[in-house]
RNA sequence: GGGCUAUUAGCUCAGUUGGUUAGAGCGCUUCCUUGACAUGGAAGAGGUCAGUGGUUCGAAUCCACUAUAGCCCACCA
């Protein structure tokens, strides 16, 4: 980084100073003056590979259960599989900032991490090496794969969770959990059995979406619907009785049906028409023949249909498509299964198709309708198809046995609960969102034909025949408490555990998920965790699990525990690429949170990442925002060295005395920004946080303030000042920028070794005693700011007028400010002035001035202007201001806005009027001075 | 089709119940390096707050419509 310097042609000087500083003379200057020093650039790899394991080792993470209001947070946990992406990054920066802020509030402080199995996702991984292997997890059989997969999430199953702690989280990870441990899967079990018994878990025959890839149903979230580019094929069905209907003659009677899948016409089992539809109502009741099977299906009437859309006339195919389901469903029609769930046809769908790819088949029976003169024509159709969320694979509309949750009675009190506001969404307007949705509640699916995740507790006895008896179904938390279950429902004492067969499924990932709140508590255990943490405060995630993940947990805390699971759900935006697309490494315009970690620094992720987020909307990222950060963390550490340099050995002291303006107006400013940061981080405003205490610190601190103790009075109080000020401001900081300052409070000496600033007082301001001790009032920092503006007047003047830095100038300030007397010294520095003198507010003197609220600063030039110019800019001023002071005047002249408007407004506007005019009379004099 | 959001400086975004002459960071222009920091400091240019209408003494802010962009849900046989 350093590097760099000399490459861009600059730090000419720097060099100079290091040859000098080489020489050994300043070196051994500097070791009189010095102590412990400082190195000169902060190495934020060393302090983060220090302070993150000296915080887990010594517990610094870690509550017990205790008094008081704890602040609890369970982390949503990644997939197993999962690597930390920029989504995490904020996800987690924004917990952390919350969960270390309380905590050093006092709070008694959980958050709790984990990792999710994610079954299909893991599942997919693990198969995807035996392919390698050139195996399938069928070779292995049940027990064997199983094997692999705990053996593969042991070794490779820890790289999100060690990724995590680079980021810093102040995760509890002695109470870390998975959804698959013992204890997760415990509540698991329970749940369902509980569900069952309740009559709200239950397992029927449905249409399901399936993914012939993954060989397993999907819920309806796992299915991405994506725009498809495809073809309506229009299809002749005649109508029996009409005489015709041998194939390669065109019928003279006959419907035309306009499908997208042709491939699952062996399936149909009848057609429909909207019973409005007077073109077709002659043919309800009437039978047609199913091209190619020369099956006679109905024709039925069914509001379903669209008049519309298409011919006016749907194929039914009960089996393979759902709102056909439901159709068939009220009309009572057979549901004809044609395809294996390999997503190759069976046959059903007749002897030549068996054992055909459904796509190929599609493509067969084309050219079959084609050549039996079934196929009118052929159209362009752009639609959307359902994909796997995992594999990406086309999802198929099958007909099978699942399980399900009855989702509406849990649905209910968790509506409810946010209509109440005893559970609130930041910001509110998701709260319609999830009701949208709570209200629109489907059943769930909940299993899935996988191996990998917890396996459905249900045993049904074994048929004389090696099969299962589906009806004998028993739902039970052990083996053992089936086989008990089984021989008192039977009465056959004799029943062995080999005559039960577990179900072969396992739940849906979300099914141990939306238990996370308290599963991971030890329920159904009474712990002392679950008694004191349960409910958590604040749930902070993203937008897209609202519905997968977030309302199952409100569902399952109230259902369970009695009570919803958080008191807040925090929802912040999705991280995108600059272009404002959605990151993913397949496109490559992903950034990685580590290399922006190795680049710049985990503070300076954390910092950037907090600026730049609004929790309103997405955020569009690239790497040049992260300079943000890793700036910061450099002036910080700039502005500690300074102070360490220029501390003795023997400290400050007491702060005692007197205090100057700009004393007062930094302790102040202190403690404005104390309050500002705790209601900010209250209303959970992360970014308007990062903004105050960025401005506080570089603005308030460094530009003004240090610059001011560079030339003290009494430089000794004044740096006293600034230790305790600084120490503030560094723990302040500590939430967004963890490692930094914990390194820096411990360089200057803020904490022993063995403390850390974790938990340390989140500063709260000033005490009343305090502030009346230093002769600390508001009015006197609108007095600094007054002055500071009149500072900024008088380097606009030179900037103006060309006037190098180099020179002193003589600087007159009219003003009516009786304590601006007091500033001659400091004035002097910051203005570089020879002189500072006062004139009373009212006189005229005729010199370049500027008019601030502190009054008018003139700048003695002593004839070096350029006339014309300036005279032209004085021009463009007056025309400015006369279009202010007119409006401004009319305003004042309504007397509706007099007596409606807040008379602090009113004075005001009244007050930069009279500012203004006074600034307009000075620029008449000064426009005749320069004419 | 149903719902939600956005549109403010060249770029990315703040702007908290309507009330100073609308702000920040980056970028740009000018100037400044011998002592905390050039990953810095000082000054500056740059905006009809998407458009139209309405409510109000007063609108970036509230309402309606329009335009554009985006997201979610459902459906597309």
């Amino acid at each position: 980084m350093w590097k760099n310097r000399s490459d861009s042609g600059e730090g000419k000087g720097r060099y100079r100073f290091d040859l000098w500083y080489n020489t050994g003379i300043i070196k051994f200057a500097d070791s009189l003056l010095k102590k412990k020093d400082m190195d000169k650039h902060y190495d934020a790899k060393a302090a983060e590979a220090k302070w993150y394991p000296f915080w887990e080792k010594n517990g610094c993470f870690h509550d017990e259960p205790g008094e008081g209001t704890p602040y609890s947070v369970v982390i949503p946990p990644p997939n197993v599989t999962g690597i930390l992406h920029m989504g995490h990054a904020l996800n987690q920066t924004i917990q952390d900032i919350l969960v270390r802020w309380r905590r050093m509030q006092g709070r008694n402080t959980l958050w709790l991490p984990g990792t999710d199995h994610a079954g299909i996702a893991t599942q997919n991984v693990v198969e995807k090496t035996l392919k390698k292997e050139g195996k399938r997890r069928q070779d292995l059989g049940r027990e064997a794969f199983l094997e692999r997969v705990w053996q593969w999430k042991e070794q490779y199953g820890g790289t999100i969770v060690h990724q995590q702690r680079m980021l810093g989280n102040s995760t509890d990870w002695a109470r870390e959990r998975f959804t698959f441990d013992e204890g997760c899967s415990k509540a698991v079990v329970k749940v369902f059995k509980r569900l069952f018994d309740e009559g709200l878990v239950y397992k029927g025959n449905y249409i399901v979406n399936w993914c012939p890839r993954c060989g397993t149903a999907l819920a309806n979230d796992e299915v991405e619907h994506e725009p498809n580019h495809g073809h309506f094929w229009y299809v002749r069905y005649p109508v029996v009785g009409s005489g015709k209907g041998v194939a390669g003659e065109p019928y003279a009677d006959y419907v035309m049906v306009a499908t997208t899948r042709p491939e699952t016409l062996p399936g149909d089992t009848a057609v429909a028409v909207n019973p409005k539809d007077e073109r077709y109502a002659h043919l309800v009741g009437k039978n047609v023949i199913l091209p190619l099977t020369g099956r006679e299906i109905p024709v039925v009437a069914d509001d379903y249909v669209d008049r519309e859309f298409g011919t006016g006339i749907v194929k039914i195919t009960p089996a393979h498509d759902p709102n056909d389901f439901l159709v068939g469903k009220r009309h009572g029609l057979e549901e004809i299964n044609i395809m294996n769930g390999d997503g190759t046809m069976n046959e059903l769908a007749g002897e030549k198709y068996v054992g055909m790819d459904r796509f190929k088949c599609r493509e067969a029976i084309v050219a079959d309708l084609e050549a039996g003169g079934y196929l009118d024509h052929i159209e362009d159709l752009d639609n959307q198809v359902g994909h796997c969320y995992r594999c990406h694979e086309v999802v198929e509309s099958r007909l099978s046995k699942q399980w399900f949750v009855k989702m509406k009675p849990l649905a209910e009190p968790a509506i409810a609960a946010v209509k109440s506001g005893e559970v609130k969404f930041v910001p509110e307007r998701w709260s319609k969102i999830y009701f949208n949705w709570m209200e629109n509640i489907q059943d769930w699916c909940i299993s899935r034909q996988l191996w990998w995740g917890h396996r459905i507790p249900a045993y049904y006895l074994r048929t004389a025949d090696g099969g299962i008896d589906e009806e004998s179904v028993f739902v039970a938390e052990s083996a053992e408490e089936a086989l008990e279950m089984a021989k008192a429902k039977t009465g056959n004492a004799a029943l062995a555990a080999a005559d039960l067969v577990q179900d072969e499924d396992v739940l849906d990932t979300w099914f141990s998920s939306w238990l996370w709140p308290f599963s991971t508590l030890g329920w159904p255990e009474k712990t002392k965790d679950l008694e004191y943490y349960y409910p958590t405060a604040d749930l902070v995630t993203a937008q897209d699990i609202i519905f997968f993940w977030v309302a199952r947990m409100m569902m399952a805390g109230i259902h369970f525990m009695g009570r919803p699971p958080f008191r807040n759900i925090v929802i912040h935006g999705i991280v995108r690429a600059a272009d404002g697309s959605k990151m993913s490494k397949s496109k490559g315009n992903s950034l990685d949170p580590l290399e922006l970690i190795d680049m710049y620094s985990a503070d300076a992720l954390r910092f950037s990442i907090a600026l730049i987020t609004s929790l309103d909307c997405d955020t569009k990222v690239n790497k040049e925002k992260f300079e943000i950060g890793r700036n910061f963390t450099t002036k910080i550490w700039n502005a500690a060295r300074f102070l360490e340099m220029n501390t003795p050995a023997e400290g400050f002291g007491e702060i005692a005395g007197e205090l100057t303006a700009d004393e007062k107006h930094i302790l102040m400013a202190t403690d404005k920004a104390c309050r500002r940061m705790s209601e900010i981080l209250e209303n959970y405003r992360i970014q308007d946080g990062a903004l105050a205490v960025y401005d506080f610190f570089w603005r308030q601190i460094c530009d003004w303030y240090v610059e001011y103790a560079k030339d003290a009075p009494d430089r000794n109080r004044a740096f006293a000042i600034l230790r305790d000020v600084f120490y503030k401001a560094l723990r302040l900081l500590h939430p967004y920028m963890p490692f930094v300052t914990e390194e820096v409070a411990h360089q200057l000496g803020y904490l022993k070794d063995g403390e850390t600033i974790m938990r340390q007082e989140y500063p709260a301001g000033y005490s009343e005693a305090e502030k009346a001790a230093w002769g600390l009032s508001d009015e006197v920092y609108d007095f600094v700011e007054r002055k500071r503006e009149a500072i900024t007047a008088l380097r606009a003047l030179r900037a103006e007028y060309k006037v190098p830095p180099a020179t002193f100038v003589k600087v007159t300030i009219a003003t009516g400010d009786e304590r601006a007397s007091g500033e001659v010294e400091s004035l002097k520095k910051a203005m570089r002035a020879e002189t500072v003198e006062f004139a009373s507010a009212d006189s005229d003197l005729a010199m370049p001035s500027k008019l601030t609220a502190f009054g008018t600063v003139y700048l003695s030039l002593e004839g070096l202007v350029d006339k014309a110019a300036e005279s032209k800019r004085i021009a463009g001023e007056l025309a400015k201001l006369a279009g202010f002071i007119r409006s401004s005047e009319a305003k004042l002249a309504n007397k509706a806005f007099v007596d409606h408007a807040p008379a602090a407004i009113v004075e005001e506007a009244r007050r930069k009027l009279e500012e203004n005019r006074a600034k307009v009379a000075q620029l008449e004099k000064l426009a005749k001075l320069f004419a």
